[in-house]
This record gives C-alpha cells, structure tokens and sequence, in this order.
DNA sequence: TATCGGAAAAATATCCAACTTTTTTCAAAT
DNA sequence: ATTTGAAAAAAGTTGGATATTTTTCCGATA
C-alpha cells in the first residue's frame, strides 16, 4: 500500500478494501494481468475473505478488475487495445455529456465549472513542482472533478456514471504518462484555459474539439487539430 | 420464481440467483422500488446471507438494482426519466456501434446478421401466436441477440458490455409493453426486414435511422420520421 | 524426449452461526 | 404535532468449516 489511505469516516470495509485496491491499481502497485488471490490480498488489506471476494466482484463490474468464474480475479490487461477502446468510449461519453450540459447547464453550473478550473489549475501547479504521489493522486481528481462537472448538468445520470467508469479505467494511463514525464504542462494549460473559455461562451464546436483534444492527449494519443 | 430456470449446467450459485432475480425483475415479479431484504430473497430464492449480497451488489452494477451503503438495496426505479435515460444511452451506444460495425464487419458478421434476424423473425410469430411468458422470454432473447450480433464486429469490448447493459435495463419496458398489447408487431416485421436490408447493403444512414426507430418504438417513444 | 494421466496442493465458492453497528420503527413524553 | 429514546430489524462483518474446481507436479508410457 502506498500510503494509508484509510478514511476512517464513514466507508463500510469493502468500500475502503477497493478504494485501496483501486489506487493500487492506478499506480501501477498492482501491476495489469496480475493474479489477485484472496487470501494475499486478504492479508496485505485486510479484511475477511468474504469482503475481499465482494470488493474484487465490485471493481470488476467498474471495470478495473477481470473475473472469470471459478478461476478468480486478475488486475484487468493495459495493453494498446485497451487503451484504444478506453479513449473510444471516453471521447463518447464526456463529448455528449459536455454537449447536453451546455445545452442545459444554468448559471450555477457555470459557477461549478470555474470553481473545477481553478481547482485544476492549483493542482497542476502543484504536480509540476512537487511530483510525488500524493500530489499526483490529488491532481488526478482535480482532472476527475473538472470532467465530473462539465457533465453534471448533462441531465442523464447513466451518462454520467458510465462518464465516471471509463475515467477511472484510464488513470492507470494517465498516471503513467506522468511518470514518464510525458506530459507537456504548458499546452495543457492553454488547452483547459480555451476549453473553459469555450464552454463559458457556449460554444459548442470549440468546446468538443477542445475536450477532444484534451482526452487524447491525456491518454498519450496524436492530436486530431494541428 | 416464474418457472425454476435453474440451468444446473455449469453456473455458480451467484449466477443462478443474478439470473433468477434479473428475470423477476425483468417481468415485474420484484416491482420498481421494492426493498430487497437479503434474509427474505435468501428464504425465496436460496442460498447464504454472502450469495445474496454478493449478488445483489454485482445487479446493483449492471443497475437493475440500487444500492445505497448501509441500508441495503432495492429494485431499481422505472420512472418516466428512467425510460428517457435508457432509451438515450440505447441510442447511442447501439447506433455507434453498428455504425462501426457496418465499417468492420465482414462475410462471416454479416452470416451472423443473417441468422439472427432469421431466428428473431421466428420468435416474433411465435409470441404473436402464444404470448405466454416463456416464449416472451425467448423472444425478447433474440431481440438481445440481434442488437448484440450487429454491434459484435464494432471492435469495442466496452461499447457491446455497455450496449448489453442498458439492453438488460430496457428489458422492464419491452416486456410490459409486450404484455400490454401495445407493439406493432406488423410494422416491427417491415421494420426489421428494411434494418437487415440496410445492413447488408451497406447503406449506414438508412441502417442508423432503422435502428433508432427500432429503438425508440422498442421504449414505447414517438417515432423521429415520419 | 515428449506427453499423458492422475494424485496432491492450491485456490475458489459456498454455507453456517455468531457478533457489531447502523437504520428503522414505534410508543411515550413534551 | 413534534421530539426523544429504547426496542426491533436489518445490514455489515467475521471466523471457521466444507465442497468443488483448478492448477501443479511427478512418474509412467510411447
């Protein structure tokens, strides 16, 4: 575990079991196509089997998980395919949903959505001069939140959940990336400073192709717009 | 239970509960909103407190059921908004893929068309002629099956698991309006006939406009064209 | 040497029974 | 009518026990 994360607060066990077990998975502790066994896991996290087996069953429908029947569980693959299709459905949902909200969204969500840039753009400041983990986990969910709201005036709640799924399937990735240092910082701050400003100004063509070219780019794929 | 399906092939205990309680749902035996105690379903439908729980949160992620930390779950709502939402992530996510699909798929997809169009069409005398509810069970299979072999050469593992999903949500409505009288099973038949037509040929925008009037007449919603 | 088969070991899946904590219910008191 | 708080119900958790399945491994055979 890389630092115990435990939020003593409210989480039943299993929640705190695969919010570890998620964030290990994210960082790569538990590394794509590893063999999750009950009774390791059980011991490193604790927890009872029965717990452990729920969890697993949890996060495999959130798709971070692999279960075959009678054969157990193993960190789902993260190879260039899954990549590929994880991009897909991303640019699916969170395009339409950024087009819904911005057909819909009031004054309040506007709020939400400066609210989420500044946030974000606190966040890469920090992840930039101060690149450890916590850092990175807290930029991660600065990026997480800003597409949460964008979408959050979208009106379908099953678009935002499936928004949420893939998300998290792509942090592996993301995180990764800025591992490697791969990220460029400075076209990134321009692209969210333009994409907000789209938004803002509802202008739909911009914004999607601004989000667009904010997804790839965050999954390491070439730009579509030069 | 409607009639005992328990397939005692090859299934877990889990599965066998999953499918038992999907099919209850589906046919309204376990009514929107109704509270799912694990000590009564254990009693209804067997198996421990953990199988009951176990399965319960994996239907929770399908969302057929709700499920809200520390007071248990419920069957999910089946309101009017429900419908909408359904209705608008069926749209998208069987229209990208068929289009995708149409784009990939080769000689033996298309044999797979075939076939399952051909199956369906049986199925659909079948439940004209005996609207009990085994053949409405297997009628509506084959609609699953039609709607998953077109999306089955789309290339996306997660578009058809998501495709899958919000067909099994849909299912509630389908079959009520099944049971209450309300398809056109004669214009579904024209309607059918043109989509695999459409298909086969190729021609992607007549093929799309199908497939969501199919859609759209399958959730009880007013046509687009005329 | 390769592989085939089957015993041994490991791991999953299940159940039972008890216990803790949280939520809900319900009736008495203000 | 609203609040309060104790009793009841239900969810969440655990440990241990057992059955079933999968995997591993080793010797026999071709």
């Amino acid at each position: 575990m890389l630092f115990g994360g435990r939020k003593e607060d409210d989480e039943t066990v299993v929640a705190m079991l695969a919010s570890a077990i998620r964030r290990d998975i994210s960082f790569g502790v538990l590394p794509p196509d590893e063999k999750l066994k009950i009774e390791a896991l059980r011991q490193a996290y604790g927890g009872s089997n029965h717990s452990m087996s729920e969890t697993l069953r949890m996060m495999a429908a959130e798709g971070l998980v692999e279960a075959t029947s009678q054969r157990g569980f193993r960190v789902m693959s993260a190879t260039q395919d899954d990549l590929e299709d994880i991009l897909l459905m991303r640019l699916q949902t969170e395009k339409l949903g950024l087009k819904r909200s911005m057909d819909r969204g009031d004054v309040a969500w506007e709020s939400n959505v400066v609210a989420a840039f500044h946030t974000l753009s606190r966040a890469e400041v920090a992840v930039v001069s101060r690149p450890d983990d916590v850092t990175a986990l807290e930029w991660d969910e600065a990026c997480r939140a800003v597409s949460e709201t964008l979408l959050s005036a979208c009106g379908s709640r099953r678009l935002i959940q499936m928004a949420g799924k893939f998300y998290n399937q792509s942090r592996r990735f993301r995180l990764a990336l800025l591992r490697e240092g791969r990220i460029d910082f400075a076209a990134r701050a321009q692209r969210l400073e333009r994409l907000q400003a789209a938004v803002l100004s509802r202008d739909e063509f911009a914004a999607l192709n601004l989000l667009e070219d904010d997804i790839r780019a965050d999954l390491g794929a070439r730009q579509t717009t030069a």
